[in-house]
DNA sequence: GCGACAG
DNA sequence: ATCTTGTCGC
């Protein structure tokens, strides 16, 4: 598919955080999203290995969960980690993989967050923009926000809510894990993210799109933290 | 000045 | 994210 470039990234640490200022604007995350009219998901992730990116996307049917195309991409790493600023060391090689995605996902679902940022501007509602189509982010771990304890049971969720305002939910997608952080990236909202994460969520911890990206993008070693 | 801190 | 074995539990 086809996307218009929104800017350069190669940028240094303060211009990156002026262009955040600017972007957050025009995330849209209040529009609800019709997850029944959904029919392909795709699941996006980047691997790092000796300053080598490797990108993946992977585009399944929805409802059933079925893999119908696989992207992958891979560029030195540009940027290093700055928490606040993932999308500058992952959105280069991003930007390659979905230039060549054959198929147009209703919607992409990414291992980071969305507007749960301190410049509402995580990962997914970055490349929201640049996609212009609707993203949804689910991160391992909180960036910003606060909550309270998440019930036990799968689909139970509380609010993450930084500086007075909601902006998304430590969600239990299986029961006996830590549960996952989501939020809208852009063109979605907070309930219709949740909904499509746990029908996209029936066996693990981790969505189906974002495991498949995962596996693709080569992340083979022992994860945790 | 001291913590916190997606992947 | 990545470096890494065995081990506990469903």
């Amino acid at each position: 598919m086809q996307l218009a470039h929104r800017h350069d990234w190669s940028l240094t640490p303060s211009e990156a955080i002026a262009l955040q200022q600017r972007m957050r604007a025009e995330v849209i995350a209040d529009q609800p999203l019709d997850v029944d009219a959904v029919r392909l998901v795709a699941g996006v992730d980047v691997s790092v290995r000796d300053n080598v990116s490797q990108a993946a996307v992977v585009v399944l049917r929805f409802p059933e969960l079925t893999i119908v195309e696989t992207v992958l991409a891979a560029a030195p790493t540009p940027f290093p980690y700055v928490p606040g600023l993932l999308s500058f060391r992952e959105g280069p090689v991003l930007e390659e993989a979905f230039r060549k995605l054959k198929h147009t996902p209703d919607v992409f679902i990414f291992d980071g967050m969305g507007i749960a940022h301190p410049r509402r501007l995580g990962i997914a509602s970055h490349m929201g923009l640049w996609l212009g189509l609707p993203t949804i982010g689910c991160g391992k771990t909180r960036l910003c926000g606060r909550h309270e304890a998440v019930g036990p049971d799968k689909g139970d969720a509380a609010p993450l809510i930084d500086r007075g305002e909601t902006i998304g939910v430590a969600l239990r997608t299986r029961a006996g894990t830590n549960p996952v952080f989501i939020s809208p990236g852009h063109l979605c909202d907070l309930p219709s993210a949740v909904t499509l994460i746990l029908r996209t969520t029936p066996k693990f911890r981790l969505p189906e799109p974002v495991r498949a990206a995962h596996k693709a993008a080569g992340a083979m070693a022992s994860q945790d933290r």
